[in-house]
DNA sequence: ACTGGCACTCGAAACTTGTGAGTGCCAAGC
DNA sequence: GCTTGGCACTCACAAGTTTCGAGTGCCAGT
């Protein structure tokens, strides 16, 4: 159905329309790609290729653009990801090189991202559910409200504060800090929920409304549900999208505030190797119609501890974006490894 | 020079045009409010309130726009802070309830002021330099890579990662941590620096490298300037301003990406009762010469903690949004300071 | 199977025209 | 001496018209 020169000619429609972001017609096309062909030739191969639903005509008389389906072909079949120059790969290194923390890495990283790519970057923090616990703190900021301080494995930090109906008395304080983390540290977090409960079970009845406050604030952290963190950045990029402000951009703007839209965008976290990109309607949000996401999961080589990726018109450079979301996501995996 | 009269025709322009957001005549003028002239009469107040500078006409035969001037003028001596109705009152209260830390009472700030305001965002974290420190943890992540730990008095929680070129040992680990929170604890973190020189000099000479450098990265954490953090919301509203995507809404977009711009934007804390308000050109950055900004201090009625404020086009609201901002700052106030 | 030719389509840009809100100014009126 | 009605003038905007050309589909010829 589809010879091998319809495919080059679907290649080169990607490839102008990317370029100028208008339709493209068959002369333009013979003129700028050397196909070999007439455009006469050209114009059957795209009624061709209209009809299968790879491209689209705006209205009669206009060149054509691709379709969701085309841009899925052209990134599944007929692209390779690009690699970056040595400049690039040296920018990218330099950049994150002296983040003081982890927050600092994500910050850099959606900077980084949004910079090379010139689309919206976001980023996830790296999951606690997979990480363990490293440390507990327990802190009394005032008599009645107590800091709790989670540290994992993974060098995130959650806080909670802790209300308390009466004064709290700082030698229970000490104690409990110490049995939590006596019980707790080293364990996975899904399974020091479960440690937390037998916990309770060794303080004195009397201590047990203030251990109880404590725990369930602890338990919250744990089960992280809901509650990931994400980083957004380079929307000014947006702009990008040509006119149609109200259509286009809105939407996009709305969706980037709305942290848990962003999770379901960025998917599963899968290892840096593995590209997920998601085009158009293909995203689980409507606001997004003209949108793709450039998704990847990063942290180790084998397991993947949080997603990050982009988010730009469907029209955007696939192969040089797909490169680019990669090496950044194997340097970020770097980074947080090695020590 | 001004009488009362036209100080009322200029009120009134202001009003109609930020309803309305087009060039507003002498006719309509007279429809919409009932000045008890006619529009002879307030075309001559027109030309006089031009010659003075406080409105303009986009082009010859159109209704006049305020200037900055003008709107300076209509904030200054025209109009009031507008109370929030009960249940905007309720709505805002509400909203903050439940806060679990720091980190998230900013978050919910930041979506209620947007959401209030229907405006852009902005919220600053405490700052650190007037808060105290609480508790020091220093914690073994890998042989090699230390977590510090600071959690201040405000609540606020910061991190540093310090590599080691050996292993670290954990006794000595365990002593420096007991050592720093006995000289520091407590101490506001401006003259927590000094104490730390004389922690390390406690240090057998072998260790000192170690603790060297641990010293290093928190003294880094202890001078914030240059790394206050900020966070931003409602970029959706951004749509408010109209079209002319390019010239209004981009610099805006790029200027909530640089925090150190936002900072100068938002300025000096003022306590909670003091509105900062900046008009267009008052903005100490030129992309957002159609840009206004409503700032007030927060965190407690003596003494400004941190600044937040909306942004939004020159021809917003401001009685209501710096009724909004006002509020919204008494009560993040609120909930910081008591427990 | 490809190509050149040809009639046709139709959006975009350039130009034209009409309309009306708005202005400035002036002379008359309270 | 303000205020006002009247009047001629301006000019952006919208609507209508024309032109232009890139692009199309189709068909007959190689």
């Amino acid at each position: 159905m589809l010879d091998e020169r319809k495919l080059d000619v679907l290649r080169a429609i990607v490839e102008d329309y990317v370029a100028t972001h208008e339709p493209v017609g068959s002369k333009t096309l013979v003129d700028r790609h050397n196909l070999g062909v007439s455009p006469a030739t050209v114009r059957n191969d795209m009624a061709a290729l209209e009809e299968e639903g790879y491209i689209t005509q705006p209205h009669t008389s206009a060149g054509r653009i691709p379709t969701d389906a085309g841009y899925r072909l052209f990134v599944d079949k007929l692209s390779t990801v690009k690699t970056l120059s040595a400049a690039e790969k040296k920018a990218i290194s330099s950049f994150l090189v002296g983040a003081v923390d982890l927050d600092d890495v994500v910050r850099r990283t959606v900077r980084l991202l949004a910079q090379i790519t010139r689309q919206v970057a976001i980023v996830q923090y790296p999951t606690l559910s997979r990480s363990s616990v490293r440390h507990i703190e327990v802190v009394t900021m005032t008599p009645r409200r107590l800091l709790l301080v989670l540290i994992t494995s993974t060098g995130r930090v959650e806080q909670r504060i802790v209300e308390t109906h009466e004064d709290v008395d700082e030698q229970l304080i000490a104690d409990l800090r110490s049995r939590l983390n006596t019980a707790l540290t080293g364990q996975r977090l899904t399974d020091a929920a479960t440690s937390l409960a037998s916990v309770t079970e060794t303080f004195a009845p009397a201590d047990r409304s203030l251990v109880a406050a404590v725990v369930t604030s602890l338990l919250e952290a744990f089960t992280v549900e809901g509650e990931q963190r994400i980083a957004v950045g380079g929307a000014a990029n947006l702009t990008r999208y040509g006119d149609d402000f109200e259509r286009n951009v809105k939407p996009v703007l709305e969706a980037l505030e709305e942290h848990v839209i962003l999770l379901k965008l960025l998917g599963e976290a899968t290892n840096p190797q593995t590209l997920t990109v998601r085009i158009g309607h293909e995203n689980p949000y409507e606001g997004l119609a003209t949108t793709s996401v450039v998704a990847t999961g990063y942290g180790s080589k084998s397991e993947a501890l949080a997603t990050l990726g982009i988010v730009g018109p469907t029209h955007m450079d696939y192969p040089s974006t797909m490169g680019a979301v990669r090496a950044v996501a194997r340097y970020v995996s770097q980074i947080l490894a090695d020590s």
